[in-house]
DNA sequence: CCAGTATCCTGCAGGC
DNA sequence: TGCCTGCAGGATACTG
């Protein structure tokens, strides 16, 4: 995050999920705050939402960065005269604080020059990103905002997310990626919150007890913000020039880990496509 | 409304 | 070695 003479800086790890996001948020926060955008370069793309630089080339500059927002997977930008840049990592997206002279990776899209020289970059091979502009007053009426759900880190979430997987019939695992239930989890954190309550990922929302929901739910909590934790220890140690780091420094229980053993049990854990999803999970200790 | 599937895109791993 | 295929995933359009 820091930007060094070396080059880049910071930027997020691989598959973006709310704890991912959310250090990109405490990054930005800390290294840009306050800080005038002077230029705009970039082309404009097709993305999960258009890309639009003409646009973004004719409002930010002159501007400048407040504190950041996170809603979900979103990242909110707020700016000063007022108005918002949204921002979706998608799976392969990356935002880099870097000095100007800093080489240019591939799939670069957009990049916001800053007055002290440091540039803000948007790269995102895989393009499910997005970057677009949102006028005050712009913001509420977004799709993409309007249709988010509970956010899980927010007080409440005890209260209302068991009787809402209850309601359901779809795979547990299916719904926690849902984000118009819960939003923030992805395929990642989702299968490491079913292995910590475990419970099984295909097990249905209604037949699972209300006991189990609640359980399943403080799971999601406690996955989510020891993750958080883990990024801003990233965050205090800086990331290493190449970037590399996140999902290493966060013990993962399940994911990835197909045909290794369980922490808990020692069974070999297995791997399933449900709802469509690669879902890595414990027949052991997971009913 | 709900559940399930296809789609976008590139990089990478595996097979031959 | 090199090409080809398939898979990975978040959000959303679509189908049944």
């Amino acid at each position: 995050m820091v930007a060094g003479p070396e080059g880049p800086a910071y930027v997020c790890p691989l598959m973006p999920e709310l704890p991912e996001v959310e250090t990109v948020r405490r990054a930005l926060d800390l290294e840009l705050s306050g800080r005038r955008i002077t230029g705009v370069r970039g082309r404009s793309i097709a993305m999960r939402r258009p890309l639009d630089v003409e646009q973004l080339a004719a409002v930010l500059p002159g501007r400048r960065l407040a504190a950041p927002r996170r809603r979900g997977k979103y990242l909110l930008i707020d700016l000063d005269p007022p108005g918002t840049v949204l921002n979706h990592l998608g799976m392969s997206g990356r935002l880099t604080i870097t000095d100007a002279s800093a080489p240019v990776l591939p799939h670069t899209h957009v990049t916001l020059e800053l007055e002290d020289g440091r540039e803000l970059r948007f790269v995102d091979p895989r393009r499910f990103g997005m970057m677009v502009w949102l006028d005050p007053g712009e913001e509420t009426a977004d799709p993409s905002l309007a249709a988010l759900g509970i956010e899980p880190l927010d007080p409440g979430l005890e209260d209302r997310l068991p009787h809402l997987l209850k309601a359901r019939r779809a795979p547990l695992k299916s719904l926690l990626l849902d984000q118009h239930l819960v939003a923030g989890v992805g395929n990642i954190y989702a299968a490491e919150a079913l292995w910590r309550a475990g419970i099984r990922p295909d097990r249905s929302g209604d037949r699972t007890s209300l006991d189990r929901l609640t359980a399943l739910t403080r799971a999601v909590r406690s996955v989510l913000a020891d993750a958080v934790e883990q990024g801003g220890t990233t965050i205090r140690d800086y990331a290493t020039p190449d970037g590399d780091f996140g999902y290493f420094a966060v013990h993962l229980a399940v994911y990835g880990r197909q045909g290794q053993a369980c922490r808990r049990c020692e069974t070999t854990l297995r791997s399933d496509v449900i709802g469509g999803r690669t879902t890595a999970w414990c027949p052991g200790c997971q009913r």
